[in-house]
DNA sequence: CGAATCTACAACTAGATGGTTGTAGATTTG
DNA sequence: CAAATCTACAACCATCTAGTTGTAGATTCG
C-alpha cells in the first residue's frame, strides 16, 4: 500500500480532534503559549468539564500535552503531531501527483503496453 | 486573527470527512482515478448503501466529486481541497513558529522591555 | 419489452459525541 | 486549620454517526 499512515487509528484520532472549532482553537491557544485547563476554559461559552473533554481528546490524539504545576495542568500544543497530520494529506497529494505521472507515462508510450 | 479558516464549518466538515479510514481510502482510489460508488463498494465489507453515505461525507466536504456517465455516476478525488486542508495545518504550525519568533525577539531585547 | 444494474433515499438501531450537573481529591492561600 | 481554586471523573441526556434493510427511479442490455 501506499501509506500505512491511511489506515491508522492515529490519523482518525487526530482529523476527529481537528474536526471541531473549540478544539482548533485550543490548539492555536496552546500552540502559542501554555495555558492551565481552566484559563482556557474561561474562552469559551461552556462548562470547565466540557473543555476539559476537549482538551483530553487532544491529548489522545497527542495534538496537545498536560504538565503540573502545583494545582494547575498547564497545556502546551504539540507541532509535531500537526505536522505528521500534514505530512498525511502530502501523501493524498502525492497520490494524486503520481496518477498524473502514470498518466504521462501511458500517454509517452510508443504504441501502447497493451498489445 | 490568525486565519478564520480555523472558525470555518468547512474545517469541520473536512476533518471529520477525513478521520474515517474506509473514507481515507476513498479519497485515495478517487485520486488515483475515477470510480463509481458500486465499483467502490465492492472494496469494503460493508453494504451499498454504507458507501454510499460515505461517499456523500466527502462529497459534502468538497473532498471528492460526482459525474453522471449513463447508469453509474463517477467519482473523482479533490486534490485542491486536500491541499487547502494541507495549508490550514501549516497555519497552525505557522502559529507556532511565530510563538518562537517571539520568544526570539524577546530573549533578544537587550535588557528586557519590562523594566 | 423485460431483466439486470446502478443509484438514491427513507426508516430503523446501536453506539459514539458533546454537552450538562454534581461530587471528590489536591493544592494554594488567608 | 479552613476556604478557595483547579482538576478529575461519574452519571445523565439529546443528538449525531455508521451501519443495516427495504423500496423505488433511471439506465443499459438481451
Amino acid at each position: 500500500m501506499v501509506v500505512d499512515l491511511l489506515g491508522a487509528e492515529w490519523a482518525d484520532r487526530v482529523f476527529h480532534a481537528l474536526a471541531d472549532p473549540t478544539r482548533r482553537d485550543i490548539v492555536v491557544r496552546t500552540l502559542e503559549s501554555e495555558h492551565s485547563v481552566s484559563a482556557l476554559a474561561r474562552h469559551y461559552p461552556m462548562s470547565f468539564a466540557a473543555v476539559q473533554k476537549h482538551v483530553a481528546v487532544l491529548e489522545a490524539a497527542g495534538l496537545v500535552t498536560k504538565r503540573r504545576k502545583g494545582r494547575e495542568q498547564l497545556v502546551r500544543g504539540d507541532v509535531g503531531t500537526v505536522r505528521r497530520a500534514s505530512r498525511l494529506l502530502d501523501a493524498l497529494e502525492a497520490v494524486w501527483r503520481d496518477r498524473v505521472d502514470r498518466m504521462s507515462e501511458i500517454l509517452a508510450e510508443p504504441d501502447g503496453g497493451t498489445p
